[in-house]
DNA sequence: ACCTGAACACCGTTCAAGT
DNA sequence: ACCTGAACACCGTTCAAGT
């Protein structure tokens, strides 16, 4: 170790990797500087201080979402295709994700996403602002349902889900009901089904 | 001031009072203790340490978003009502349901939105798993839309969503649908429509 | 151009001591 | 039962000084 010289680029996977782990909050910039054999100080000529580190990370992280290809033969299996492709890699990258959020910066990292929103929908004949409007839907529960759903994972418990809740009234006429509530979520499946029931309704017309 | 002994509500009432102003982050033990004319570590005594007193703050939160109460003439409407006040009640509390969200319990504050949920479902027809999955659906929607739609507003710039975008291929053959999208997100309009495109596909037999 | 240690102003928390 | 000040271990950041 020690021989080579400090360099942006060691800074940014060093912190990478510590956020990665356990989440922005255990990103020290003494420990970060331990990580790195270096005097804490060295770290802000290299990256400002500990904001912009972060900051760089952030933008990382939207470059890396950038691909997205569409798979499919109609352009709902397509749209739903990309939907599933969003979901998986931002579950990949929970803290770091998580931090885009704070940023405000959601948006801006799904813009391929919407490009191939936009097209898929355009193929599927919607034209103007009523194409617009089924994109930025479609988007918009794309994105919420992961962001609620990484919620989810974190719960510390589902405490109340259960008989808490469904004594009271409708749960004693529809007993499935109460016990299909009762059940945990299973969000792959809740995921496919809404996204579908969503897109099918945006695509039909309207009559 | 002074003549009256500290007490653990004084202490939730100023800790509230600067997390809504300027977020949690702003919130620490000496300024509070500041605030309140009083040494830091009497507020050990009340509320235990930092942490506690913001769970206590979350927990207070969760209790106010209790009562839910539809209006409107069919399920469809109902349903549409408690979305809009679940979404007013979200937007007055910025920085409280966003530490609910990062505790992990947004779904124990939707509980009691979750069987106002249920009723309107049965209402309309729905039974067993079906409508749990469309109570699930529908919830999911509104939660998540929410959370993505806050993270909008605190976003630095629209910066791309413009021109940066819509001169490729697609756009070229669709003049006005670029334009609609290159217009900002009216999200009062988005969300209603959301919701009643999902909420439609749901309610109506698959055939 | 890059790295360093000392120093500053801020944290949350503990604890022995007061009343 | 409640409050206090002193002390501890940690922060991020600045800066003059080194090479």
């Amino acid at each position: 170790m020690t021989r080579t010289t400090l360099t942006r680029a060691e800074v940014l996977d060093a912190a990478a990797s510590l956020v990665k782990q356990h989440g922005p909050a255990s990103l020290t910039m003494r420990k970060l500087a331990a990580e790195l054999g270096t005097a804490v100080t060295s770290i802000y000529w290299h990256v400002g201080n500990r904001e912009s580190l972060l900051d760089a990370l952030v933008e990382r992280t939207v470059e890396e979402m950038g691909a997205i290809r569409p798979v499919g033969r109609n352009p709902g299996d397509r749209i739903l295709s990309v939907a599933r492709t969003l979901r998986r890699e931002l579950r990949e990258r929970p803290h770091l994700i998580a931090m885009v959020h704070e940023r405000g910066l959601t948006d801006r990292m799904f813009l391929p996403a919407q490009q191939a929103l936009v097209h898929e929908v355009h193929a599927a004949g919607l034209r103007g602002a009523r194409a617009a409007d089924a994109v930025r839907a479609i988007q918009f529960q794309i994105i919420g349902f992961v962001l609620l759903e990484r919620n989810r994972e974190r719960s510390p418990a589902q405490s109340p889900a259960e008989g808490d809740l469904w004594d009271p009234a409708d749960a004693l006429h529809d007993p499935p009901l109460a016990r299909a509530l009762a059940r945990p979520v299973d969000p792959e499946r809740l995921f496919q089904l809404s996204v579908r029931a969503l897109v099918k309704a945006l695509l039909t017309p309207t009559g």
